[in-house]
Order: structure tokens, then C-alpha cells, then sequence
DNA sequence: CTAGCATGATCAC
DNA sequence: TGATCCTGCTAGC
């Protein structure tokens, strides 16, 4: 699935192409056609991204909740309006990233057949969402969603949310800042408090939102972090430094539209992206960037985790 | 053609 | 810990 940054990129996409305006809400597929009814026809008023989950909310005070899951995207099309990637979700192959718009021939006429299971289908004046594949799609009260959200830890993102907050001339950069320095002492106490190995933690999402396998595998590269240690025998200090460096990997991954995590100097020959894009994600057996040794793998609480055991060195900190 | 896999998470035992 | 949700791409017959 999508990590964080993916579900943020499509937070400001729904804001840009459906924001202010009336959607025709429906479902294809049929699995979600009371929710969708009670959303149908109603003025999309608010779109806001909490780790990997997405919330769009309606004028009728009912919310959108979406959880793409480990299958689910996201597919975009239609007229000029609709600028920038067009589809975002879960990759079908390595090195897989956004795809371009769907402008379709001549001009707009609406949204096309539905193509496999969609589950949702959101269409305005202008172009039309497919979700396929998400583990959660509801419509919820205001507080429904509020209760969700209390169960999620601080979002990385925040900060960087922050400035596009501001962008649209919304809140003040004191608050942002005060936000985002809250967010990561949270962090930092969280993770102290947890006898869980740090590589497991980072995947818990009421530690903090957003971050999923190939972020937690590249930060505990970058910070040489063993992933194996456990959380509260992390000094406050490294954690900070470790919250940073989520922030900063994942701000560029709202950027960028796709995950590179490598600086220049540790790449080698090729393009950027894909191959040269990682440390150790599905890098195992072959050599570290950085040292001769190689990249190891190993199946964790059901995911592979991947590390390199001469850099990320147990007696490191 | 099919089995296997994927940047998730929940539920049962 | 393992099954399950559920979709589509890919490698391998």
C-alpha cells in the first residue's frame, strides 16, 4: 500500500480537484452503496490525511474514511481542471510510482466504464475517483472519525502539511511549528515506554501514522539504528534523531511523489529511480551502499524487514 | 493459465 | 502466530 506520503499527496489532490464542490457519490461495485448514498449530492468541504488513512469530509457532516490497505488505489481522470498524478496506491511492480493523468480523447464526457471492482466512485462537473481494492471505505460521523483518529500516534506529516496549510491561507506558521515540535516529543516518550524491538514499533501505527515497511527499513539504515533493539533502550536523543529523519524522508516523499532515500554520493550507476532509490529495501543479499558487507532480510511480525548487520551494528548506540 | 506476491491491518485461537 | 480481507501484476509452467 501507499505509505504516508502517498496518502497525503492524495489529501491535497481531492482538496485541489473536488474541493467546494458537489460529488456525485456512488459504487460500482456495489459493496459500498448505503455509504455512498449518504454522501451522494453533497458538497466535499474538507479533505485531510491522518498517517495512511484518508478522511474527506462533506458539508452534511458525514465523513469519508479510506484505508487503501495493501491492495487498494486510487485512479483520477478527466478534463483540464484535473492537474498532476492521476493515480496513486498500491505499486504492481518494484520501483512502481505514480501514474500519469487519464485526459482521455477529445473532449471530457464523463467518467468511463467502470473497469474491474470499484468500490467507490466520487465524480464532479470536471472528472471522476475510482477507489479499487481498499480495506476500509465508510461514511462516518464527525465524531466516529475523531475516535479513529484518537487511536493513531502523531503523523510525521504533520509539519509538511503544515505548509500547504498555509499555502491555502489556513492557520499560522507558530501554530504549525508548536504542532510539529508536540509531535515529535510524543514521539520520543512513546517510544521509550516500548520493550518492543524499535523495527516493530516503527510499523505500530498508534506509535505514529504513516510510516509502513520501506520507510522504517531506510530510516533505521540512515540513522544506523539495529532494528532488533529495543525501543526503550533508545536515548531520547537518538529518538529525536530519528523522528527527524522520518520527517525529512518523508516531506520529500510528498514532494517527489515516490520514496528515494539514498543521498547522491551513495549511488551507483544507473538512474535514480528505481534502482538506486534504497538502502536495504529488497536489497538482501546484495552489497551495502555503504559498507562491504550485505544486506540481510528476515521475516518480522509478518513483514520482511530489511538491514544491514555491519552498519546497523546491535552495539551502536 | 495459475500460484505467488505486495509500500496493511484485523481477527481468532 | 496464522488466516483472512481483497486486487492486480508477474514469474513460471
Amino acid at each position: 500500500m501507499p505509505e504516508g506520503h502517498s496518502v497525503h499527496r492524495l489529501a491535497r489532490q481531492f482538496d485541489d480537484v473536488f474541493g467546494g464542490q458537489v460529488l456525485c457519490v456512488s459504487s460500482p461495485q456495489g459493496r459500498f452503496a448505503p455509504g455512498a448514498r449518504l454522501i451522494d449530492g453533497h458538497r466535499l468541504v474538507s479533505s485531510h490525511a491522518h498517517g495512511k488513512q484518508l478522511f474527506l469530509g462533506f458539508e452534511n457532516e458525514l465523513v469519508l474514511r479510506v484505508h487503501l490497505g495493501l491492495y487498494g488505489a486510487w485512479s483520477f481522470g478527466g478534463d483540464e481542471e484535473f492537474s498532476g498524478a492521476s493515480s496513486i496506491g498500491a505499486p504492481r511492480k518494484v520501483g512502481e510510482s505514480e501514474q500519469g493523468p487519464d485526459t482521455g480523447e477529445g473532449p471530457y464526457a464523463g467518467p468511463p466504464e467502470p473497469v474491474g471492482q470499484v468500490r467507490a466512485r466520487l465524480v464532479s462537473a470536471h472528472g471522476w475517483a475510482d477507489v479499487r481494492g481498499p480495506s476500509a471505505c465508510e461514511v462516518l460521523t464527525i465524531e466516529q472519525a475523531a475516535l479513529i483518529r484518537t487511536k493513531l500516534g502523531p503523523d510525521p506529516l504533520t509539519a509538511a502539511a503544515g505548509e500547504f496549510e498555509q499555502s491555502k491561507g489556513r492557520g499560522t506558521p507558530a501554530g504549525h511549528q508548536s504542532a510539529a515540535r508536540a509531535a515529535r516529543k510524543e514521539f520520543v516518550s512513546r517510544l521509550a515506554a516500548r520493550r518492543t524491538p524499535v523495527g516493530i514499533a516503527l510499523m505500530d501505527q498508534s506509535l505514529l501514522a504513516g510510516v509502513g515497511n520501506i520507510y522504517r527499513a531506510e530510516t533505521l539504515f540512515r540513522t544506523r539504528l539495529d532494528p532488533f533493539k529495543p525501543s526503550s533502550k533508545i536515548s531520547s536523543r537518538k529518538a529525536g534523531v530519528l523522528w527527524d529523519d522520518i520527517v525529512a524522508i518523508m516531506a520529500d516523499g510528498v514532494r517527489d511523489g515516490k520514496i528515494i532515500t539514498t543521498h547522491p554520493e551513495h549511488r551507483g550507476e544507473g538512474p535514480v529511480w528505481p534502482e538506486n532509490a534504497y538502502y536495504t529495501y529488497q536489497r538482501q543479499g546484495r552489497t551495502c551502499r555503504l559498507c562491504t558487507g550485505q544486506i540481510s532480510m528476515a521475516e518480522a511480525a509478518g513483514r520482511k524487514l530489511y538491514w544491514c548487520p555491519d552498519c546497523q551494528r546491535p552495539a551502536r548506540d
